[in-house]
DNA sequence: ATTTGATATCTAATCGATTAGACTCAGGCT
DNA sequence: AGCCTGAGTCTAATCGATTAGATATCAAAT
């Protein structure tokens, strides 16, 4: 497992104070910019010290004495155990939560949980202070995740919460997009492109998630006066096979769909698959728009018309917020960032 | 943010000797249990005493104090900068992973780096003393990671790669399948079902895994008395597009390939795209054989026969070898799982 | 009866950084 | 001259756990 002999004896802080001729405290006050001021010369000092002992303070100690850890956890709740991690869609999120974090000597511990597994880890965690404070990605809304939050609250961790909009009773803020709106932009641009025999295919319905896209293609929909027809409404539980079959029942309707709005761009792929099935054209004979723009949605033929929800922006937010980079707005709870209709070949 | 404030009050180990009229070495005692025996009555008093007041161990204290951190950092060093997260391939590892260490009580910590990345921060997350041990996922073979390992090896953690063979220069076990045998599975299962002409779509050859899968396909191609046509091994660099127009040249040529095999699930896709666009049958027409066996292998029609990779084997592997869980064979610096051909539709 | 040894427990030093409090010194004020 | 102020630096206490060394207790060995 590599060197496991110690190659090289340990720098401390006091080593660098000595080689500079400087007491321990200065060395400090170099390092961490206060907090009292130092003067040129002894900053120049104690910096070639450090640069030539090559010194890295032990993160331990710092986390000790100075109670912050620099390391925030990312804690999902999924209904999977391996979830979090397989899908394209949360790799945006957590690559841009990644950087943001690096950028300022931040780092990142994933925290997996899955639906009735117990909290107990969780506050293990957070009660033996690793961490300074939580993105928590939890895939249910309120209650069923008070437990967890109840967890986070009592061990007094900073969190913010993502893909939600926080919570009021916890005093958690929360990063999210609009799912209403964005069923909104593609159920419309079907709308636009003359449609009025549009479907929806909606994921599992326990996440919330799927339930708002549902119902924001409900709304707009009857808004234009076109009745809703259940026929055309399916859940297919984010499963590209299940909307495959679904798309199919929904063609040999009598009176088919022209258009297709799918929850997620898997989803929308599954739709896609059965269209070609049929030798139908897309979009000519059927139009499709997914939700996500995962990598995929630009990869496959026809690229993809999709709604893309800015979770790379989500994350740098909430990097930022926990580390104290910028300040959230102690009144607003919630930040809705802006999703996007990315127009392409499918609709 | 949540709560700013400190609702409860800090418990310390002096509080739990105290509240069990013992000394602090004792409660450390019960609580690691050792290096010293105690009573069943003590244990039994400062385990009680340990519940009431819900104490939890501080993991800077004992960080430093004990220079043990229960942190793994998961290192990847990819071509592109958001790889390691979106790829559902590494997702099976990364659960298998976590979920091993938190069995323990240990933590990952996420630690993405891209070609080109300066390896600073890298040096000065290890020289912080932050992880007990690293998992390196490094794409590419020696000597393009030299630089990295190098930094890894100065700094004394333990490490073990994951992929690729480890090194013997720097003494790091590795943990890996073989992409040769997953080749030869793939190549003789197509020539066992009688087809003479089989095709190779490659990966990004700057990948050893690309390089590996294609060599093993030429070298089980050649064996069977076939002479290797370049013709019809095509570099698809890991991409559906790609893979899928090579899929058209090839399947154009006076004398088409009557079997593809793929040297990933993605690229598999791009042949069943095209086999799809010219109205073949699958596998009748043409057979198709992938390497990954992600989740849409059997997701999609037709499903997808693959060689599955034992990631999550190999992720719980390398957490038991760095937490101590199991030795290692101090003599075999390489450990090679076996690969498995998933035999579904699609060939 | 005394020594030996093993077992169980306690005392206190220690890990390496942060920071409040004490100290020094120069310059400005009365 | 004497006092005050504030900037710059140093001394040393502190964070909370681990563990070597000292101590106590009791059974077995001499």
């Amino acid at each position: 497992m590599g060197d496991r002999s110690k190659p090289n004896k340990r720098v401390t802080l006091q080593d660098v104070a000595q080689r500079a001729g400087v007491s321990t405290a200065a060395v400090s006050y170099v390092i961490n910019g206060g907090p009292r001021p130092t003067s040129p010369e002894l900053r120049a000092r104690v910096l070639s010290a450090i640069a030539e002992l090559d010194y890295h303070p032990n993160s331990a100690a710092r986390g000790l004495r100075g109670r912050r850890t620099n390391t925030i956890a990312f804690v999902t709740y999924d209904f999977l155990p391996n979830e979090s991690f397989s899908s394209h869609y949360l790799g945006r999120m957590l690559t841009a939560l990644t950087r943001e974090l690096q950028q300022h000597g931040n780092y990142l511990l994933m925290f997996p949980l899955a639906t009735g597994d117990d909290p107990t880890p969780l506050r293990k965690m957070l009660k033996s202070e690793r961490v300074d404070g939580i993105v928590a990605r939890f895939v249910q809304d309120p209650p069923h995740t008070d437990a967890l939050l109840e967890v986070v609250q009592e061990s007094g961790t900073p969190c913010v919460c993502v893909e939600r909009p926080g919570d009021a009773r916890f005093g958690f803020p929360g990063i999210t997009y609009d799912d209403d709106e964005g069923g909104a932009l593609a159920t419309n641009h079907l709308l636009g492109l003359g449609h009025r025999r549009i479907a929806h295919l909606a994921g599992d319905m326990r996440y919330a998630t799927a339930r708002r896209r549902m119902s924001s293609y409900q709304r707009t929909i009857v808004a234009s006066g076109i009745p809703f027809d259940a026929d055309i409404s399916a859940v297919a539980n984010w499963d590209i096979r299940q909307a495959r079959g679904e798309t199919h029942r929904m063609l040999s309707l009598p009176d088919p769909p022209t258009a297709i709005f799918a929850a997620s761009d898997d989803m929308a792929f599954g739709a896609l698959h059965a269209a070609h099935d049929r030798g139908l054209r897309v979009p000519e004979d059927l139009a499709v728009v997914g939700f996500d723009d995962i990598p995929l949605a630009h990869q496959l033929t026809p690229l993809l018309t999709t709604i893309r929800a800015p979770l790379d922006e989500m994350g740098v937010r909430a990097a930022r917020l926990l580390t104290g980079h910028t300040k959230a707005d102690p009144e607003a709870l919630v930040e809705t960032r802006p999703v996007q209709l990315i127009r392409r070949d499918s609709a």
